[in-house]
DNA sequence: CGTTGCGTTGATCTCTATCAAAAAAGGTGG
DNA sequence: CCACCTTTTTTGATAGAGATCAACGCAACG
């Protein structure tokens, strides 16, 4: 069963906020679940809620005058829709649309922003959330200009390791992905390193042998 | 001459500003005229600032250990920097340094915050930069992962454009570290527009011929 | 069991970085 | 305005990294 109170404290922007907070916020949410191309909101309309994807996928678009579709983006699981127009515009600046079914939480733009106007604290907890992630962000587009797959996966089995043993929290086929690569390239290259002595695989998690070593490939 | 607190009344960012708020912030602000090829902070820095370009060229880049150079982003009239760093580490996360002769706005990090405690619509003015900016990242993470660089280049050319002529806002050589590649490519790929007649180059200038074709290149 | 999707391995080919060098563009000082 | 130097941009040749295509083992699942 779907529990939208956990769902947003895992939430990149609430992931700070209090038990109390969150509990709060959760009051004005809901849980909406929209089927295979049905639009979810289109351009032109009065902005009175922004959405958090909770599974499946929303396409972002606008028309041109000529009708071609302009697609701007595709949001997925943890992603945030209209969020940025809750704060400045009152319109949609764009149209949403489910490509599969999907599943949202839904909030309440005026009982958000009245939150956050009484509560400076909890605005400053998303404000550095925001921060944070732009931060995050600026490191990924680093590593995927300037270091080839045998560094970016280096990097990723450092910063994802505790204790030296990094446990995959998705398929390879999802890592390869986030990587930018693909799945028989991310094989090999785990091969390289357990043939170089680097690491090792033991039921489905991989053990750092020589961190140093594996520091050395990134730039 | 520049007059401080007539600039900041037409930031979108302090629109939202009393009169008397405005003097308030204006007395914590103070002009930065800067040179061009000079550092305005370098990364690592202790943040205590941040800033607002009046005018001029700022470029936002990461250096790697061994000195690659990753460009962020450009900065110029009206646009914030470091703005994202004054809520989160007490560090400058990446380096500035100005194209041209520029002129800033200093603001204080430490006043700015006290005026955004009492001032929930400055609050959510940035809460929209910010997320603006991560939308704007999170594109351009896609684009490293999934393009390869006809995709990448077609993408800048496409985005842009304005009525099909693209004004080059920088130099080839940095155009090329913030599409992950090296001057080399970058020329031979604009070449190969170029042969198969997408493209056009007019002293300095590029337009587009076919945008669709090169519409075709993007993944 | 057959089916389906994931992960691995192999062979091949394409794209892009690297190295080298020339051409073009930008400053600078006389 | 010119000669000189530096930096950027372009062009060429080459090597290497990684994508693609194909095939197979394997586990999950109906």
């Amino acid at each position: 069963m779907f529990n939208t109170k956990s769902f947003l404290s895992h939430v990149f922007l609430f992931e700070a906020l209090s038990e109390k907070e969150l509990e709060e916020l959760t009051f004005f949410c809901s849980p909406k679940k929209i089927l295979k191309d049905e639009l979810l909101f289109s351009k032109g309309q009065i902005v009175d809620s922004f959405y958090i994807v909770a599974y499946g996928k929303i396409k972002i678009f606008r028309l041109s005058p000529n009708g071609d579709e302009n697609l701007i983006h595709i949001q997925r699981e943890g992603d945030l829709i209209a969020e940025a127009a809750i704060f400045d515009d009152e319109r949609y600046p764009a149209n949403a649309q489910a490509l599969e079914e999907s599943l949202l939480v839904k909030i309440s733009a005026d009982h958000f922003k009245n939150i956050l106007k009484t509560n400076p604290h909890l605005c400053f907890k998303i404000m550095s959330a925001y921060a944070k992630r732009l931060r995050l962000f600026a490191k990924k587009i680093q590593d995927l200009s300037l270091n080839d797959i045998k560094g970016r996966l280096a990097n990723f089995l450092l910063t994802e390791s505790e204790k030296n043993i990094v446990t995959l929290s998705m398929s390879k086929k999802d890592l390869a992905s986030s990587l930018g690569t693909i799945p028989e390239t991310l094989s090999r290259t785990l091969l390289f390193f357990k043939k170089n002595n680097l690491i090792e695989e033991v039921d489905g998690k991989i053990i750092i042998k020589k961190s140093q070593e594996l520091k050395d490939f990134i730039n």
